[in-house]
DNA sequence: AAGATATGGTTTGCATACAAAGGATATTGG
DNA sequence: CCAATATCCTTTGTATGCAAACCATATCTT
């Protein structure tokens, strides 16, 4: 019933390590897992906080123009804005000239918060990549940025 | 400490271009996208092919040690593995020595089609990297790696 | 052996991801 | 000017992801 190890060599004792969707989720998982966890203490999930970065970027942005620079799908982040909107951190409002519109801006609490947030997230990167060198960071993010 | 170039130096009119976690987000997004339409054909979803890929490298494994080797939540494995059983490609056989295991194996539907679904995952995994060079995969590879 | 504890697996609840359909509101073409 | 079409956003349905609560079943302790 064993059927020999054609494939995937086994690098201590794990299985697909040629596997680098594989490895992109489990990658993923990590960061995610790390960030939501600093991220609890303010009640915002990682989307939500994205969201925010968006808004700060630019505000007064329609939800499709925050979709496509975040690249979100519009029925995910319906949700992830009713739920920003509902807890304060952002406010809808209805653009006047077209009513298909709705403009985001972040409230006065998130802005409160604003600087306390963005270097919450310069932290988690920091964190996150603490054991390559400089160079190591550099060609890496360049190598995920070429993937997109 | 070391915060020269803030953050957010725009490239091609994208935000947060300094956010790793964003960026190894979306590369994840975009190989998980594209599997799963190369996975479509079957009826799989990543998640559901993942798994089969781990009980080809070793069958009979309980869940337990299932969610281990692939770094899966149990309460997540637990729907997998349901709709995996329900569509015929799995069995789940209690252990008859301890009665809390659930053994999994792969089902014959699941074995018919063993070689040409880990060839699907290796095509898309070349697809994936295809922009990059061999010495730069293999670089790619290892920081993944070690991120975990 | 009985109670406490640990382990395996499922279920629940909430937050996504994305396809597909729907509703409201422009815009356009004849 | 109106029907066809396009756009924005929401809703629905399915598949995760993970925390937390929950059974059932060992195992350990006394």
């Amino acid at each position: 019933m064993q059927k020999t190890m054609n494939r995937s060599h086994v690098i201590s004792d794990k299985p697909l390590p040629d596997c680098t969707i594989f490895l992109l989720a489990k990658a993923y998982q990590k960061a995610h897992g790390q960030f939501s966890q600093q991220l609890k203490p303010y009640g915002l999930t990682n989307y939500q906080h994205l969201v925010l970065e968006g808004l700060w970027y630019q505000d007064g942005q329609t939800a499709a123009e925050l979709g496509k620079m975040l690249v979100l799908d519009k029925a995910t982040l319906s949700g992830v804005l009713d739920r920003l909107s509902h807890a304060d951190w952002i406010v809808k409002q209805p653009d006047p000239e077209d009513r298909r519109l709705t403009r985001l801006y972040p409230s006065k609490k998130a802005n409160d918060l604003k600087d306390e947030l963005i270097e919450l997230r310069k932290q988690a990167n920091e964190e996150l990549l603490s054991g390559f060198t400089l160079e190591e960071q550099l060609l890496f993010k360049r190598f995920l940025w070429d993937l997109m």
